[in-house]
RNA sequence: GGCGACAUAGCCAAGUGGUAAGGCAGAGGUCUGCAAAACCUUUAUUCCCCAGUUCAAAUCUGGGUGUCGCCUCCA
């Protein structure tokens, strides 16, 4: 498959590092409060990569990391009466919550900086010991200008850097661009941890560089996250890495791009944000997903009640479509006829095609797209009945596909085939009514079933009967 | 100031040299007692503007306009 790779700006054919196998590295959330849409961004597209590349065949180990050490886990803290260490476990769990209502499967390792202090550590000293970090006052900062390739993948260059810089030049660093590896506690209560330097603890950027390490070796296939962390925080990654390593730190860097609202970027900083948590009240989490996915991952998403809608209503074709299959399969004759095999043998190019556009820099908006054209062609199959055979096969691609988008995976009614006798009976009676041209009783109780989540359609197949979750 | 991204129908959106996918919304029709769902037909002579290259451009080149982002915590 061919991946944009950040570092080249050029879609490259994907080789793993070996064979069959891939290691892929995605920045995950500080867990100070619920994830908004934005953030849910990457989570959803890397764990589409992650099962598109499962999908493949190959064995994918995936590191998501928490930050769970940082400023603003710490402002959350004072704020809540909490400890910064009760702050970030609980919405480590509100994480889980969200990341399942949007189908994205746990990572293989979700590793905790607080787990990982030792190795930061260590990294932090080997660094200062190879000469690219320096103590100052307790705290470390790394030497940008002494790593050659500072900026090379964010396309900046040192000069631009500093006549940009809107911070001014800290007495305790050597340089402006220098940045800070471990920070030295402020106040005796804020949470910290011993080293040769004191207290305190680690910046940002060593986190990672340090968890890609432990769990995924000095260098690794896939490196993602959010366009805005280009620079400086995938930047300063690859400077620590590479100076540690001396070898190269990812192969393929991807970002996704923004989430705005009005226009623009929706962030925590600016409070423009919708959380997931918020949303899920109000859609459910397959919605989200399919609008995630709806664009390619590279382009901005213009975030609002109208795009929601629109994926609301496109998700409900697609459900539209298992449920309408899974009713044929309940009631649909045993053997597939001749002329069914023949439609069958021509969906294998909707596979084809699936395959084709997720390999180019894995277009998932073509992929929906060919999900829904498979879907037409199921419709136009199956419009004066299908066999069960066939039924169940169709059934069988389209959730082979929506599998890998994570879509379909959750409904939010389901056809059912066994209900309560009083139900039943209800839906006996009205069948009668009907057939006794009584249809002002039959639409009573339709509409009387309908008050209480059941929603009954008439098919040439007999009465669907559609549960809400 | 430096660097970068984007601009396609009412809306969302794919497409990076060969004559505009797909979805939503809308219109008409088929089916149905009616609904619902589904199916069929229909909705951009045109892809921000101007110039150029080419037999051929939404796609390449140059210029312009607009919007946004990064350079500071941020997915």
């Amino acid at each position: 498959m061919k991946i944009y790779n950040t570092l080249t700006r050029k879609k490259e054919e994907f080789v793993p590092i070996e064979e069959g196998k891939v290691r892929m590295y995605v920045c995950g959330p500080t867990v100070y409060n619920y994830f908004h849409i934005g953030n849910a961004r990457p989570f959803v597209v890397f764990d589409t990569m992650r099962k598109y590349l499962e999908y493949r065949g190959y064995k994918v180990k995936f590191v998501q990391n928490f930050t769970d050490v940082d400023d603003k886990i710490i402002n959350r803290a004072k704020e809540e009466g909490l400890s910064a260490g009760e702050v970030s476990e609980k919405y480590i769990a509100e994480y889980y919550k969200d990341a399942a209502a949007l189908n994205v499967k746990k990572a293989t390792v979700h590793p905790k900086v607080t787990e990982t202090m030792n190795d930061i550590i260590k990294f932090v000293q080997d660094l200062i010991d190879l000469g690219y970090a320096y103590e100052s006052e307790g705290d470390v900062y790394y030497r940008a200008r002494k790593f050659k390739g500072y900026g090379k993948l964010s396309g900046k260059n040192i000069d631009d850097l500093i006549s940009g810089a809107r911070i001014a030049v800290g007495e305790k660093k050597e340089d402006p661009l220098d940045f800070a590896l471990w920070k030295a506690r402020k106040e005796e209560s804020e949470i910290a941890w011993e080293s040769p330097w004191g207290m305190g603890r680690p910046g940002w950027h060593i986190e990672c560089s340090t968890m890609a390490k432990k769990y995924l070796g000095d260098t690794i296939d896939i490196h993602a996250g959010g366009q805005d962390l280009q620079f400086p925080h995938h930047e300063n990654e690859i400077a620590q890495s590479e100076a540690h390593s001396g070898k190269q730190f990812a192969n393929y860097w991807m970002h996704n791009g923004y989430i705005n609202i009005d226009g623009i970027k929706m962030s925590k900083s600016l409070g423009n944000f919708r959380t997931v948590r918020d949303l899920l009240s109000a859609y459910d989490g397959e919605v989200l997903r399919f609008l995630i996915l709806s664009g390619h991952y590279r382009g901005p998403i213009d975030f609002g009640e109208e795009i929601l809608t629109q994926s609301q209503n496109g998700l409900a074709r697609m459900r539209n479509a298992k449920s309408n299959l899974k009713h044929l399969i309940a009631t649909g004759s045993e053997n597939m006829t001749d002329a069914e095999k023949e439609i069958l043998a021509g969906f294998d190019k909707y596979r084809e095609k699936f395959i084709e556009v997720m390999d180019d820099d894995l277009n998932t908006a073509d992929a929906i797209s060919v999900v829904f054209e498979l879907i037409t062609a199921i419709n136009t199959a199956v419009k004066d009945g299908a066999t069960k055979e066939f039924a169940q096969k169709s059934l069988d691609l389209l959730m082979e596909l929506s599998t890998v988008l994570g879509l379909l995976q959750q409904d939010a009614s389901e056809e059912v085939t066994e209900i309560e006798p009083e139900i039943q009976a209800l839906i006996d009676e009205r069948q009668a009514a009907r057939k006794a041209k009584n249809f002002a009783r039959a639409d009573e109780i339709r509409d009387e079933l309908k008050a209480k989540g059941i929603t009954l359609k008439d098919t040439p197949q007999g009465v669907q009967i559609i549960r809400e979750a």
